[in-house]
DNA sequence: TTGCAAAATGAACCGCGTGTCATTATTATA
DNA sequence: TATAATAATGACACGCGGTTCATTTTGCAA
């Protein structure tokens, strides 16, 4: 006894989970994570009260299966910035070039609810279990990054790689943390930036001055 | 017609208060912000359900006076270790090393809270003001004590003092968030803040190379 | 001791978000 | 066209925190 009328169940349903994740990013870059509820994204996808819980059981599960989708799309976008250049300095600039760019519209995206994802969930036991996978994760990326570039000889650094990344990341993580607080300009973050990368100069040991970052 | 009965109502008053405002910290320090409930401040402070109301609307309201009790506390702390030295590097370097040794117990500090409180609540007009000016009169004292090391002879900065107090801040807050996410251990905490030292101690081009900060 | 106003209480109400479930609509097959 | 399984709906009940307010307790003055 297969089923008598259903026409779609396979490639729908995908087709449905990526358009609550789509919905909710929306969502969530619109209201931060807390304030936005089953509501909320429930009517941004279109959908009725009930059905959403067919696919995800609570708002939590909707935002980190969101996480994994963004930062697939991350990944992607990182070996493409990658695949421009052969030097990892030059990589580091463009990174920055990128990541100054993206200062202006920061409040605009999902990069505020991540952070009050983390800061308001880190007493809870799941959270911080996946909290720690992100760092860790993204602490050995840069790490590898920076390593690649000592081994290519391109850096002779004065600190451990690891080390370098971790002060990189806290060093990224508390501008975007001033830029949601008082803006791009009043917490000169464009500058901040900038000084960031001339640190990292000096940390790494680039062996040939860094090419000016004027274009 | 004078009262008839009430023994009590000026110094009762803010001995009250004061009551209040020590509960709220212990129920925020053990909660966070956001799940601490009127309730638990209410049992916390050993009072009714709507007593408190007489004396704070909101909790909003209580975590406010709450921050400023704690400003006002920290200024005279902060004033007492300007005194120890004469030397503005010394003071960095007394300040640092005071940073590192709370870093341990930052998790069970109102310190969490503070974060939360503001990255929840950065799209909220009131709360926006609220940051801006803390945010602000942060940025100034900081400013001011680089610059009276300027002015002393003491620094050649290599950048606006203002850039890098801006820059210092961002940097320990960016520590301080890695260290509720991972702890300190796995952050690196520690060495973070010593390599912050040492690069304030090029950003601001100290004079006599920095005393070892062992002691 | 009595009266009265202020202090203090906590039951009850309100608004809101969540999650369920009885009901309705759709669609492919017989 | 009939029918049955599945897709989809949205009204409703529940829990929780915030807030109010009628009531009780307290303590001083008359």
């Amino acid at each position: 006894m297969k089923s008598v009328s259903p026409k779609v169940s396979d490639e729908h349903k995908e087709q449905r989970r990526l358009q609550i994740l789509e919905a909710a990013e929306r969502v969530f870059a619109r209201k931060g994570y807390e304030p936005a509820t089953m509501k909320d994204i429930v009517e941004e996808a279109a959908m009725s009260r009930g059905w959403i819980y067919l696919y995800y059981q609570t708002k939590e599960e909707i935002f980190v299966a969101m996480m994994e989708k963004l930062d697939q799309e991350n990944a992607v976008r990182i070996r493409q910035l990658g695949d421009q250049t052969g030097s990892v300095w030059k990589l580091l600039e463009l990174w920055m070039e990128e990541g100054k760019r993206e200062l202006a519209s920061l409040s605009e995206t999902v990069i505020p609810a991540f952070y009050e994802f983390f800061l308001t969930g880190w007493r809870n036991e799941r959270r911080q279990e996946l909290l720690r996978l992100r760092y860790r994760r993204s602490i050995r990326e840069l790490t590898a990054l920076l390593q690649s570039g000592v081994d290519k000889g391109e850096f002779r650094p004065t600190l451990e790689t690891g080390q370098i990344a971790r002060i990189a990341a806290s060093q990224i993580d508390g501008i975007h943390m001033h830029v949601l607080a008082v803006g791009a300009e009043e917490s000169a973050a464009a500058v901040q930036i900038d000084a960031l990368l001339a640190y990292l100069g000096t940390l790494l040991g680039v062996s040939r001055p860094a090419s000016s970052s004027s274009h």
